[in-house]
DNA sequence: CTTGGAATGTCAACAACGCTGACTTATTCT
DNA sequence: AGAATAAGTCAGCGTTGTTGACATTCCAAG
């Protein structure tokens, strides 16, 4: 265990404490409960969850994505989307359409329901994004930024670059 | 919905597009999945998950906490940490020990293999911060921590900065 | 046209980990 | 003595993740 001096500043440019890395930690821990709090009230009122706003929010960012894709993006299983997929469809959030150069494939995309749903929830969860964004300044979120990219699997930041070019014309 | 002009740059000092909050989000659940990645395999291995995780990292970081302090920094209820600490007691990796001044009171501690397990797991989540820091460099590792603090609830943030002062010396 | 494989969907079962509500025990405070 | 606090427990439930098995639909190669 790397046990290094500890300088009462502690800002050394090489050289990085255990103690540094353990607060980085445990801000990344409150901070991503802050993060999820409003959405995560505005889901319970409708009889949803966290995996719900995962769906609805990149069906959104990327119209007409297919199942395996939206797989690929959330990380998880055919079978545990598949259960929050089928209640956004029977509730009429989500429309799937047959592909048109595949038709084994299903393009998926928000009704206009889901869409103000989408909406709301993003927005409650923008509104804390830009407090913390207009607390901290611009510099701050620039540095704010590489680090959650460096600290992503190369797997997971292929998806998120893949997102960043889109335009906000949902 | 606000929706105003974006610039080429695309940084302004009191403006922020929602196209610029919303990669934010994005940049925040994808380096989220990072973030417990390499601790999440630990504990799979040993038939834990990241409630474990939880309890064992800020047991390690303030020794001789109470069930109450636990249940006010984790944020769940009783019933929900008694299940984890339970399991955490019997296979003998943390300690209960009444209390000297409040005898209802049961102050927890790691027992040496509690201690091992902290240390392999924040081992693995502290390598790929190290990594993430060393890639954003100091400044942005600054503004990081500023716009997640920023991000928090006043009550996490009471509790972040309670564990702010500890030395490492666990 | 048939067949193999890919994409999708579905069923069953299970585990982790949140929740509520009710209740007990031990201890401390008023 | 009685109220309040800290902790633990039981029963039940919901969301969301997992595996495994299997059906269907469709594209593409033989």
């Amino acid at each position: 265990m790397a046990q290094g001096p500890i300088s009462p500043s502690g800002q050394s440019l090489l050289f990085l404490t255990d103690e540094q890395l353990r607060k980085g930690s445990e801000a990344m821990f409150f901070a991503y409960r802050g993060f999820t709090r409003d959405p995560d009230r505005i889901l319970a009122e409708k009889g949803y969850g966290r995996a719900h706003h995962r769906a609805i929010h990149f069906i959104h960012r990327a119209p007409g994505t297919t199942v395996n894709n939206l797989l690929a993006i959330l990380g998880v299983t055919k079978q545990s989307l598949n259960r929050v997929l089928r209640t956004l469809i029977d509730d009429g959030l989500v429309t799937q359409r047959v592909g048109a150069t595949d038709r084994r494939e299903r393009q998926l995309h928000l009704t206009g329901e889901g869409a103000a749903l989408e909406r709301a929830l993003s927005d409650a969860q923008r509104d804390r994004m830009r407090q913390a964004y207009r607390k901290a300044g611009p510099d701050a979120v620039a540095g704010f930024r590489q680090v959650l990219e460096a600290m992503m699997d190369d797997e997971m930041k292929h998806y998120y670059d893949a997102l960043r070019d889109r335009s906000d014309a949902g």
